[in-house]
RNA sequence: GUGGUCAUAGCUCAACAGGUAGAGCACCAGGUUGUGAUCCUGGCGGUUGGGGGUUCAAGUCCCCUUGGCCACCCCA
């Protein structure tokens, strides 16, 4: 056992696997782009104020943030999620709207640890500003959509609702009270505590004795204003448009307490744990606000790295690819020789490796045959001599050549040219 | 935070009812006097997560501790 090792919930991401998880932002920076998004890269800090805006009834707040005093007093909080610190920036640029961005990065929340959920945990997300659209919600939900499909997966559900108004959400949540302290002592008691914090999560309850009541509960959509109604139509009429398939979910709600109208959540079909969300989001539009900005409607959506490569795993899509060199250079007089030709070969442009501790030829060539090269360029005291090279294939049965060693680099260029294009 | 379960070589696992630790893969070296991916041979590698206890004897039983996983909770 190594005298250290990672803290609970942290954990190292290795190769090959990061360089998944760099094509996966990679990917979704792309497909949000192309949709008129900006990057934000903000703190992972800031001042504790800024999330316990998020609301002091989520738990993400009152009992998983990771803070502390520095030493100038101030009391931070290493970031539980990006929405807020988002609205912060907005209120304190003031940037023009309609503010479209996006962000990928770590969050950090102090929970027990599982698959699937970490306390250092990656998420990429977009959020828009100043925009009350409907059809911007459309577009939201949509561009998510287009970044599972472009990952390959396929068995995403997307379930959606509407919490109304806030005072709709207000009018709801008293009546929900009122429905399940008429259970009383039939509810389970994790339950009753949870109803004197907040009603909408007791919607969310797993446990059994729970469910008889969950089902006769009040339904949200009753309480919506005729402006909370229209509203939510667009949205659904839009999902329609572009042949999104999605599902009226009445009993959900989501975590977090800023939420108002359309919410939305995408689960995964193939994880059958209780983390089987896989991103979520919805609008905000008082949030800006209560972190002291104007009056800004906002919309967004965060989706966890984590547990939709976890998603692609079980579908077997977006596996880790491994890395393309064209060739790799062994050198047994000594390594000079290799230096010098990995050097002209990178200046090329070309992706180049070696063996290194002048080892034995066989034991170059096994660490050629594994670095995945087209291309072996074998250096031995006879080609030093003949100022040539040998250039073996390692993925065809082709013959090796010998070719003069000033011609080297034109060859890989031409070769790499009129070879496998891989874009 | 609560409950359950597990922890043996770098990885995946084995070791009858307590008797002093083994395999496959990986890695290294040879077989092939310059040439990998196959095959054969050999080698490296573990104070059995850590600490304490019971016993003549503990990987195996008991307690504590650390960590993983699962459920609750919550969410990504």
């Amino acid at each position: 056992m190594p005298a250290f090792q990672t803290s609970p919930g942290m954990r190292d991401i290795l190769p090959p696997e990061s360089e998944r998880w760099r094509r996966f932002t990679d990917i979704f920076a792309d497909t949000v782009e192309r949709a008129g998004y900006g990057e934000l890269i903000s703190p992972l800090l800031e001042d504790l104020g800024v999330f316990t805006r998020i609301g002091d009834a989520t738990d993400v707040v009152t009992k998983e943030m990771y803070d502390f005093i520095d030493k100038g007093d101030r009391h931070i909080a290493l970031r539980p999620e990006v929405t807020a610190s988002v609205c912060r920036s907005f209120a304190q640029h003031r940037p023009t709207t309609p503010w479209k961005v996006f962000y990928s990065g770590p969050n950090f929340r102090y929970e027990r640890p599982q698959r699937g959920r970490y306390r250092q945990f990656e998420q990429v997300g977009i959020e828009v500003l100043g925009v009350d659209d409907p059809l911007l919600d459309v577009e939201v939900i949509a561009l998510a959509w287009e970044f599972y499909a472009r990952l390959g997966l396929r068995q995403v559900n997307l379930i959606i609702n509407s919490l109304g108004e806030p005072d709709d959400r207000a009018r709801y949540v008293e009546a929900l009270r009122a429905h399940f302290d008429q259970a009383g002592s039939a509810l389970s008691e994790q339950s009753r505590s949870t109803l004197i914090r907040n009603p909408l999560r007791v919607l969310d309850s797993k446990r059994e004795p729970d469910q008889r009541f969950i089902e006769s509960a009040p339904q949200i959509a009753d309480f919506h204003s005729p402006e909370a109604a229209e509203h939510f139509e667009s949205v659904c009429a839009g999902m329609s448009a572009l042949h999104i398939p999605f599902e009226v979910e009445p009993k959900l709600v989501r975590g977090l307490d800023y939420y108002r109208r359309t919410i939305f959540e995408f689960q995964g079909e193939t994880l059958n744990s209780a983390q089987n969300a896989l991103g979520g989001g919805g609008r905000y539009d008082g949030l800006v606000e209560a972190l002291g900005g104007p009056s800004t409607p906002g919309i967004g959506f965060a989706l966890g790295v984590d547990r939709t490569l976890l998603a692609c795993d079980d579908e077997g899509v977006f596996g880790p690819e491994p890395t393309e060199l064209d060739a790799f250079v062994v050198d047994v007089t000594g390594g000079l020789h290799a230096t010098e030709i990995t050097a002209d070969l990178r200046g090329a442009g070309l992706a180049a490796d070696r063996g290194y501790d002048n080892r034995s030829m066989k034991a170059q060539m096994k660490l050629a045959n594994r670095s995945g090269a087209q291309f072996a360029v074998i250096i031995g005291d006879d080609e030093v001599s003949a100022g040539t090279a040998v250039v073996k294939p390692l993925r065809t049965d082709d013959e090796q050549i010998t070719i003069a060693r000033s011609d080297l680099i034109a060859h890989f260029s031409q070769d790499t040219t009129t070879g496998t294009d891989s874009s």
